[in-house]
DNA sequence: GCACTAGATGCGTGACACGCAAGTTGTGTA
DNA sequence: TACACAACTTGCGTGTCACGCATCTAGTGC
């Protein structure tokens, strides 16, 4: 995709874009989901040591920053798909890609709580589960020969990843709850994901 | 629910939750997706009636205003569902009920042109397509009989419908697509809604 | 008809996003 | 190695916004 090389500029930016998302989720859980209005975008810029301005440059609201990771996160599912062996049946494929790129490692719970349980947060929170569902619906689409400009399976179950990856995160968030969020996980992902696509495309015109 | 008979104070204020969406999506649509920034909180104050003060009374976003009239719509999907018979098969349930609820009438193309295809309304967006998940899961689970703090199928399937929704909205706008709402809707949703839960429920804990 | 309460409004404040222009640091070339 | 150019950072100024607070208005119930 891009140069394992990247250029200093590249790095220096990659990792000040690092340091100022990294500095918000930090800052953010200090405060927990109750004072999120309490941490500063001034704060943040000063943690992450670069001026307010700068982290403008980056991201455009506090919500962007603190979410930046799962964002990314979600952004490589559609490659993780894609690694997996093409003789693979789909619900497999999916099952362990997704579960090779959110238990690698163990999700941090104080994290993944701060994003998904305040509520100013749930819109940016959505856009970043979201982010993966374009590649997701790409590798599908490859992967079982089904075109998505014409049939809907590919982006419906791509849609339908993305919610049950958000629904198994929601659970595993959940006081009583057990287990290794890969088990949860393959729970979720198991309810909606089928084998193969079915025989008869969905007919879109 | 609630009563059929609202007080005054409830119908006004009502209304006047109406009239500033409604203000709002409709200026939003005049400027278009590119032009949103241009849509100032005072005009939507105005064009609704209210003072500036009082739309904030209302929604603390522009965001939130607009897309008002998808979140309430999709506040009302477990309703939906439930409206149908019982012994009817859950994706013929949900089918019949989420067809019903989203084309009567058909929807605005303009109206949901504009926020499913304005950056800065994405994250609402997507919220409010979400808020459809907790009732419909609430829903699926008296249907089907499960459990859902112990099982995660009703709310894995919510989520599914809540996307498949999304897309069939996202695939309907795209130039060149014919046919109705309604069909698209179906292809979409008989996807990833099955007939009955797996008779394995999912391990939780 | 009257006291009470929910909602509407005006004002003031703190924070924020972003355009602009200047300064600083990395890159490719002679 | 030196230099010209491009990318990035920073400070400043501006327009907008969300929201707390106090006040006024209108609906409700006795």
């Amino acid at each position: 995709m891009n140069d394992d090389v990247m250029d200093l500029r590249a790095r220096n930016k990659q990792s000040t874009r690092e340091a100022i998302s990294h500095a918000a989720l930090r800052l953010a859980i200090e405060q927990g989901p109750h004072g999120l209005a309490l941490v500063r975008v001034h704060d943040i810029a000063t943690a992450a040591g670069v001026s307010p301005r700068t982290y403008n440059n980056y991201f455009s609201s506090r919500a962007e920053a603190i979410c930046a990771f799962q964002a990314d996160q979600a952004g490589r599912a559609g490659q993780a798909l894609r690694s997996r062996p093409a003789d693979e049946p789909l619900d497999q494929a999916v099952i362990a890609a997704m579960i090779e790129l959110y238990t690698d490692p163990e999700p941090d719970r104080a994290g993944l709580r701060m994003i998904m349980s305040t509520p100013e947060l749930e819109g940016e929170a959505l856009k970043a589960f979201s982010m993966a569902e374009g590649p997701l619906a790409e590798a599908i689409a490859a992967r079982t020969g089904t075109d998505p400009a014409r049939d809907l399976f590919p982006a419906v179950t791509a849609a339908a990843i993305a919610g049950a990856i958000r629904v198994a995160g929601r659970h595993w968030l959940e006081p009583g709850t057990t287990g290794s969020f890969a088990t949860v996980l393959r729970g979720a992902l198991s309810c909606v994901v089928p084998a193969a696509p079915p025989q008869a495309p969905s007919p879109t015109r």
